[in-house]
DNA sequence: GCAAATTAATGATTTATTCAAG
DNA sequence: CTTGAATAAATCATTAATTTGC
């Protein structure tokens, strides 16, 4: 359904630098051994699935030497679910229902502490990168946001009966379950780039994690 | 699939796991002493500008022996206009210059190696992180587009000549200065903290650069 | 039963908007 | 008022459910 759009007309052709690249599309097929590196206690992944030398960036694996607690095969339920074929995450049952446990709990928008902290702990579960779990968070706030717009619309325009028919759209208001407003304190994965405190952080964890209040304001929404 | 669906009516109170985080509101004051370290070649900024600790998350360095090249000073016209205070970036001369270079070579939308590449590149005239270059992009994107449409709707509007009056927007359509369409190609700073292909990048630079075409694929656009 | 065809979900990207520093 | 930064909305694309004809 749907085929694309229609090309832009441009023709465009070449990049003024030598600057080229490898490019994403191909590279996704090739499952690109994630977490084992960055992520501090128990990782799970296998070490690297070979076929990743498809993917050019991802050449050489750079300090392997670092934390190289590359354990083999995950533990739980494994492979089976995780994404074999290595194209796009497929969560697994158990980080559907951890994630949602973290939205329920009120986390819109993980910063980057947050997110590489979950994606460790799903990592538990399957393969997963970090950039998954940011992904989750955005669709599925986007998600249902359109989902009680539409259910409002609905109601709106539904003749029958405006008076509260029991908790239809739950808890989704007010109390803890807010739109998103603070956290957004966000800070981007580039971060990674440039001051990598994530490695340090391991032994750090607790320290600064109980640093800050999950929600320190709630004003400024936008 | 579609299993979870709801899930939801739940009643989660807390967050299982405690996470909670480093604000990164108060973070931006620190400069977080960039690049360095995964930055390849040549690398400018100041080891690190102490008031780093201020932010907590930034803690202790990381492997610091991995790329140990910290130069020390900068070279060029180092600080100066690299914002003193800490908040956002500000642009040198050079930088802009340089950034207009590659968007007229056609870069829309680089992806992390490309970021990264440019950033090292532009940290010789200042400090710079791989996320300013990335906004950058995607700002100076944007606002060509709404200048351009600004403009064409005016044309619109306003009575006169449709016919070619030179060229008011240059280069900005055609040839070589396309919308963006290809290089959809670029990942995610994610991608770092996944598989830091970037540490090896270092030798390989020109090898891999030169592998893929910068636009692989030209149907597709959206 | 089962595999191609179709549809529904949803992961991943891009574009549009908004906020706010300077 | 320009523009860096960040978020939300829209869109694309792939996977799994499901339907359908055999």
């Amino acid at each position: 359904m749907k085929v694309h759009q229609l090309t832009r007309e441009g023709l465009w052709e070449h990049e003024t630098l030598s600057f080229t690249l490898g490019c994403k599309r191909l590279c996704s097929l090739a499952p690109k051994n994630t977490n084992t590196d960055v992520s501090t206690i128990t990782t799970t992944t296998t070490p690297f699935d070979l076929k990743s030398f498809i993917r050019p960036e991802s050449g050489s694996r750079k300090f392997g030497s670092l934390v190289d607690n590359k354990k083999d095969p995950p533990s739980p339920k494994d492979q089976v679910e995780t994404h074999p074929g290595g194209t796009r995450w497929n969560p697994t049952q158990e980080q559907i229902k951890i994630l949602e446990m973290f939205y329920k709990g009120g986390t819109r928008t993980p910063n980057t502490q947050q997110i590489e902290k979950i994606t460790v702990q799903l990592s538990e579960y399957g393969r997963i990168e970090g950039k998954n779990v940011f992904y989750w968070f955005q669709n599925h706030k986007a998600r249902e946001r359109q989902k009680r717009k539409r259910n409002s619309v609905g109601l709106a325009l539904s003749p029958p009966t405006p008076t509260f028919t029991s908790s239809i759209t739950f808890e989704t208001r007010g109390g803890i379950d807010q739109e998103d407003s603070p956290n957004k304190c966000r800070s981007w994965a580039f971060e990674y780039l440039e001051d990598q405190s994530w490695a340090s952080c391991k032994e750090e964890d607790h320290k600064i994690l109980e640093l800050f209040p999950l929600h320190p304001e709630l004003g400024k929404s936008r």
